[in-house]
DNA sequence: CCCTAATATACTCAGATTGAGTATATGATA
DNA sequence: TATCATATACTCAATCTGAGTATATTAGGG
């Protein structure tokens, strides 16, 4: 799954920006690696989180994170592995690069120059093990950070008593400057996010969410970054734990990511055992996705789609009818160009 | 399409990351922005390459880019925008981070800790505009670099006659080492990449294939950072233009993640002229694609998506009955959650 | 002015896929 | 042994999809 990283290798060659480029331009800066661990553990989909000492606002939850020094490291992946196994015990398995963040804070003075950290956001996914092997850091349910992506037993109530009301005062009011890149109106935005007035619920869009509840004050976070939405709220609503640094944004990509992945590659199995039932991997699925499956469809699916093979062992003890077991079959990737767990929401 | 950026302001916080790592790990690196800036021209999809003095190799083309200075610019992507637009005179519309490259070069020197460049990639879309009007650079079709990739005429003969052969000999080849993380034979991803043995061809998979030839040796890139399986070759094939630096790999990333994102974003629109007919957003689609589309079946998807607006005028001279002109309909945004040209390859 | 070539556009149809339901199998438990 | 709970199998209609045929409208040659 990891693609082959031996090309990155010819970066070398891109040391001669610096010969190109006039010395004085580039501002050096740091690099730090976050890493969006991500597990399913008893039908929780959970995050591993670091608790440090609180911000200025009190938070205290984090994600992993660590410098990467190319004085150790030959590769951002090789580095993030090293230090996650260092800090917390995990051995990452699957991981992949979500996004870049670089943006200077939002302090204006012009002696801001000072060391500037880019932060290179991961996702990583790995089979929940308990946590007392954990040297460091907890599984926490991203759903404690995200209630309002927790469709599990249905629309959360807090989109109707708190979010929605909130969100449709704020977009009421006029935008501080109307942007040319932004032609939606803050209306449309609220609509088309949180599916009101009919709109759908598109569970990938955690980050637009996020970002927009972020926007109008309605998080932590913006309070804390001193945002002027934030302080337009006699009192703010508590949405979700907040989360030190931009990390919760991170999470917020991770989760989306992990959403639309899943769709079209298999890695789904990278959080499973290497033996399950199908409806262990449906409980997954929904874990990650949210809403309900149609569990027949489910099957006939995943069967269909040549993703698991049965081992010829059951388990018993399930309440019923002993279900078989299933491993996924790693030819998948020989055979089909995007397989993946291609489910849309349906009844369970 | 551009996602908010306003949260990244909260990133000033991650300042405060020098202050728990232990700042002697933290080695300072700078940062380049490199941007695949892509166009359809008559039919042609091409790239905004910088020709600028030969590397080592002899190669000459490249991508535009530039350092990111944080003392100048709040964003990656306002660095991005104004380099651009000084450098070449692009006014970029849509643009979207790619990837961020920051392997350590293959010199295993253990003094290598100098100056080291981390690239952010970013692919940026927008309208062939005259060349006249670029203050730098030309637009160059991509398949000048990829080759293999361009099916508009069918399967491309370099697949039969040069390729194919010397990566069935490299994949007989025993590798190099056998990593843990690759699990997968070189016979296999041969067949995968490439669609040989009856496999299917993913024109998606455009990075996939590039670092197979890479790594097989067989392109210019390979050699000039002396890759062994380069010095194997008698006489190495010329296998589309190389690029300096990495760029080459930048351009496959950005190629395949166009190719991807328009199935399910409508970004192709922004390679579009305001109004247009649907058989030149074919043309356009197919530019990008590269396999023939179904004519009559993508009429029907695309205006069965609710994508485009006839605007009542209509194109005389095209050799026929005229054709009518449509507009894009931004408002399908706002309707569908995930609105892209849905197609799959298919006849004439 | 009519015929033909070339292109645009409209309609048709069979097979595959999908959403959603009903029916049956089998172990646990009272 | 009856009943429950779960797993698994089968069915069916609606929709989607690939691919074909048919018609409309212009340009251009004679």
């Amino acid at each position: 799954m990891n693609s082959p990283t031996e090309l990155r290798r010819s970066a070398v060659s891109a040391n001669r920006i610096v010969a190109l480029a006039s010395r004085s331009e580039l501002a050096s800066v740091e690099i730090g690696l976050n890493a969006a661990i991500v597990a399913v553990a008893n039908n929780e989909p959970v995050a591993l989180i670091i608790r440090g000492e609180s911000d200025v606002a009190g938070a205290t939850d984090g994600l992993p994170f660590g410098p990467f020094s190319p004085r150790e490291h030959r590769t951002f992946e090789i580095g993030l592995r090293d230090w996650v196994r260092a800090q917390t015990g995990v051995e990452l398995g699957y991981a992949e690069q979500l996004y870049t963040f670089g943006d200077r804070g939002r302090s204006t003075d012009p002696g801001d120059v000072g060391p500037r950290v880019v932060s290179i956001g991961y996702l990583a996914l790995t089979e929940a093990k308990s946590s007392f092997e954990l040297a460091r850091g907890s599984w926490n349910s991203w759903y404690h950070y995200f209630p309002w992506e927790d469709w599990r037993k249905g629309r959360p109530a807090i989109l109707e008593t708190v979010i929605e009301p909130r969100l449709r005062d704020w977009a009421s009011r006029p935008a501080t400057h109307v942007s040319s890149t932004q032609p939606v109106s803050r209306q449309e935005r609220v609509r088309i996010c949180f599916g009101f007035d009919g709109a759908s619920w598109d569970e990938e869009k955690v980050l637009e969410r996020f970002e927009l509840l972020y926007e109008a004050g309605l998080v932590e976070e913006a309070a804390r970054d001193g945002r002027d939405s934030a302080k337009t709220w006699q009192e703010r609503p508590q949405l979700g734990t907040p989360m030190r640094f931009d990390h919760r944004r991170i999470l917020a990509t991770a989760i989306g990511r992990v959403r639309a992945k899943i769709k079209y590659r298999p890695v789904i199995f990278e959080l499973m055992p290497s033996e399950f039932t199908l409806y262990e991997l449906q409980r997954t699925v929904e874990a990650i996705l949210g809403p309900h499956l149609h569990k027949q469809n489910f099957r006939r699916l995943v069967e269909g789609a040549g993703l698991v093979e049965p081992t010829g062992e059951v388990r018993m003890r399930t309440g019923g009818r002993p279900a078989k077991l299933f491993r996924f079959r790693r030819e998948v990737l020989l055979e089909r160009p995007a397989p993946g767990v291609r489910v849309k929401p349906g009844k369970s």
